[in-house]
RNA sequence: AAAGCAGGUCGUUCUAUCGCUUCUCAUGAAAAUGAGGGGAGGAAAGUCCGGACAACACAGAGCGCCACACUUCCUAACGGGAAGGCUUUAGUUAAGAAAUUGACUGAAGACAGCAAGUGCCACAGAAAAUGAACCGCCCCGAUUCGUUCGGGGUAAGGGUGAAAAUGUGAGGUAAGAGCUCACGGUAAUGUCGGGUGACCGGUGUUACGGGUAAACCUUGUGGGUUGAAAGGCCAUGUAAACGGGCUGUUGGGAAACCAGCAGACAGGCGGCUCGCCUGGUACCGCGGGUAGGCCGAUAGAGGUGGGCAGUGAUGUUCAUCCCAGAUAAAUGAUAGAACUUUAAACUUCGGUUUAUUCCGGGUUUAUCGACAGAAUCCGGCUUACAGACCUGCUUUUAUU
RNA sequence: CGGGGUGUAGCGUAGUCCGGUAUCGCGCCUGCUUUGGGAGCAGGAGGUCGUCAGUUCGAAUCUGGCCACCCCGA
């Protein structure tokens, strides 16, 4: 099985433009500051229930630097964490496009990151039931 | 040894676990799995210059516009670099009555032209450039005669200003003045010698005309425009592009037809003019862009180490190496060591002192590790940067 | 990745081309007026002209380097 290992492949990523912009204009969204996230349910893709893509606007992060380290910490910790709930999702038989968005304007610490990024992945759970209904 | 200045090099390392990306090989129909190799920088940054590359006429003319501006060289090219020249300037010093000039050690210079034309130079000042008369000085005349007024001469002195008409000394004069002379300064020009050249040295003649071109401008040189979102290909399905077809005319032909040329005007075309190219409508055939994928796109003006040429930038030659290629965008996360910075405590360590006083070493604990992330690729410039090391010069201290 | 623009008093602006005095409105302060406030009248304060250099006698203005902000192109 591929969710027993702790992988991060190119295909359970969002990269299509389109389904980006779609993401950002029907999506409907989750917040809990300092990141925000944005979902929408879809057909499932071949075994990647959850897709996820990461951003971290330029307008509060000026260095490249800074947003690439955002960035690799979301992405670590959703690798380390996401298969309990991708489990489910793959119980209900649903898909997911994810894209969490981070809207802080200073460096978060490691473990509220963390403790965020979970509480999002709860929510987001609770109201996709919710959508089947 | 310490401090400062200049130049250069490096700019954390290792282990374990879990991941990302790419290449090669193996297995597999494929998805994928396994093994092995590679995976940010000196600035990758700012996007300030120059190229390569691509399309448009494989790019044309003139004007306009833009950029550059001492010389020679380097380079694919440059607004970059090297060497040199000149000017300005700081300090020391020598000559001279002075102006000024020379020598040494540094520093700076967007360094063609204001002696081609035009413009501007506030306030102050008489006057800011067609060569100037406020005070002062001198001469003449008048007068109310120890005064005042008028006419004229005068740029030596005062005062103003950022800047005041070539500086110093002497002669000369009613008073003065390059009016004259000597020594200087600057500029133009002739000539001799040196240098590839900028320029330098000698010598003759003439002139003395303030500053500003990062003011308009003049001269010389260079620049076609647009940028990888360039541009090309693939699959799906289809246009104003392409071909046939239109009109006029010329040639051949009896004709059918064949071949060539042209078409008002419009468009390509960008700031203008020329020039070049393309085009009637309908219809038929053939066939776009966008979103997606692939190429462009990673072996190069390449790196490393020597030899040779050159004052140097750099060139050349030999050996050797292959060293990121992502695309909502990889190069990471966690833990533990080591190294490094700083601080504190301890120390039966070494030297030193009146003194656990100071310096050095060792151990432990805590702490610091900068600036910053490739996006077509190169060469520069500019800016940011904790700390470490190397080389040269200067100063101070110690020793011999 | 490429291109363009802006920065002046607490706020919004003029002046920048063609160098010499920083302007206007709102706001602020003081006084008058009013029983008091508002409105009105009179007077006043407040500026590293984003920043660092250069050119010039003199720079908000000209030139160059940085900084911040905004906009455009798929």
């Amino acid at each position: 099985m591929i969710s027993r290992k702790n992988q991060f492949p190119k295909a359970s990523r969002v990269h299509l433009r389109n389904d980006i912009s779609f993401l950002f204009t029907k999506g409907k969204s989750i917040n809990a500051f300092p990141v925000k996230a944005v979902y929408k349910i879809e057909p499932p893709q071949n075994e990647h229930w959850l897709r996820i893509a990461v951003s971290v606007p330029k307008r509060n992060f000026k260095k490249a630097v800074d947003r690439n380290r955002i960035k690799r910490q979301i992405r670590e910790i959703y690798r380390l964490n996401h298969h309990p709930y991708s489990a489910q999702l793959a119980a209900l038989q649903k898909g997911v496009q994810l894209m969490f968005i981070f809207t802080g304007k200073e460096s978060p610490e490691y473990a509220v990151l963390q403790s965020k990024i979970i509480l999002i992945l709860q929510r987001l759970l609770v109201a996709d039931e919710v959508a089947v209904n």
